[in-house]
DNA sequence: GTATCCAGATACGATGTTGTATCCTGAGGG
DNA sequence: CCCTCAGGATACAACATCGTATCTGGATAC
């Protein structure tokens, strides 16, 4: 065994609730979880959780903390791998690897966990801030998605930046629940499909755009 | 007292339970939410939410077709008087009769207690099957709603029916959602924010589409 | 007017849960 | 090599909840 210095073996600990946590209140949801089995199913016992945390609430704010992090740095890959091809990047978008069809069960338990959440936050303040400054990150790493297409057109800063990436946000997560809700109306590309609607009409208002001032110069 | 049947009379009762259940789901949760107050704030015993529902999940379920139905028929309203004038509809959606500003208390409880069904439907299929087919009307009514403007610029079967109905629906839902947790970075006006920036970009297409169409019929 | 029936009340058993208060054991420091 | 300290274990108290099993009083039928 190594060596492992008290503080390494706390923050392992902490860690190790916080997965066992992440997995059952996904299942289980707030309410039904037990801090009994979090503990139990990460090895130690109720003692630990209330050694590392102050109660349920914070323990459940924890664990959104940690994830939050994990996807930021997710979606800040996949944003700044983007391609800035249209085409290119709707058809990453339908790949197996994009909607998540590698790997459903993760999907899925991040999905509730979420959405848990997003619950939790609309009856708690604390979480609640949390969560706007988590979903403000989120807009942010949309609308540059955004603009990287816009951009090249013409339409840079012809729309509101947050309302921009509020939609795509928007967009990206409830398709995403609605397909798994209803995966015989709703299939996985349904995002990649409206990203290529949109991108589709962008280009109309670009060509419209640049077409008017031509002709406004020509005046 | 008016004469009342014993129909009647099981059947208010009914509605009271499924009344009161509203609120305590929606403030609690499913999993923190007591069957012994709800029973109590309907003015009754846990015996007639026995006698009334199987249990804990029916009940849940039975609120949530109760409210679907509102819901549908509210939204059916909705749309058959949207006006065809993108300004005037857009105006329209900026109202605080439609933004919920009039109402905030009962439109964060439905929020509160659509999201957990979103979540309990995660978990249990029938209630999966509920959302769905609850959903899918949702789908097809923003559907409509697109047509009724894409229609006169030329663009009414340009795109998938379903996908844009999941998409407004998308939007719609989740930017309302985006707004109570922040409000500060979100207005209430961001669906109809978005949907001008759409409408915008869908004109511009359709110019374009009758333009291509105008110089091939000329060759 | 009486017998029947059932919606809702009451009583009960069985757990499962949270949070606190106390104990123990092994790592860090000298 | 011993003392200290705290991370985690144990024990405990106090409830709250669900679901079932049984009862009852007023409405319905005859």
């Amino acid at each position: 065994m190594a060596r492992v210095t008290r503080e390494e073996s706390q923050a392992r600990t902490r860690q190790q609730l916080l997965d066992a946590a992440a997995v059952e209140f996904a299942e289980r949801g707030f309410g039904g979880a037990s801090l009994d089995r979090i503990a139990a199913s990460a090895g130690f016992t109720r003692g630990a959780v209330y050694s590392n945390f102050a109660d349920k609430a914070d323990l459940f704010v924890a664990v959104l903390d940690d994830r939050s992090r994990h996807q930021i740095a997710e979606i800040d890959a996949a944003i700044s791998s983007t391609s800035a091809d249209g085409t290119e990047f709707v058809a990453r978008l339908r790949s197996p690897a994009w909607t998540g069809r590698n790997r459903p069960d993760l999907v899925l338990q991040w999905m509730r966990l979420n959405d848990e959440f997003r619950l939790f936050a609309l009856r708690d303040e604390r979480a609640r801030l949390a969560l706007a400054r988590h979903e403000q990150r989120l807009r942010e790493f949309y609308a540059l998605a955004a603009e990287r297409f816009l951009e090249p057109i013409g339409l840079g800063d012809r729309f509101d930046r947050t309302t921009l990436g509020a939609m795509l946000y928007a967009l990206d997560r409830d398709l995403n629940r609605q397909q798994h809700v209803d995966p015989a109306d709703v299939p996985p590309t349904s995002f990649a499909d409206a990203i290529a609607i949109l991108l589709e009409a962008a280009e109309a208002l670009g060509r419209s755009d640049a077409g008017e001032s031509r002709s406004d110069g020509q005046r």
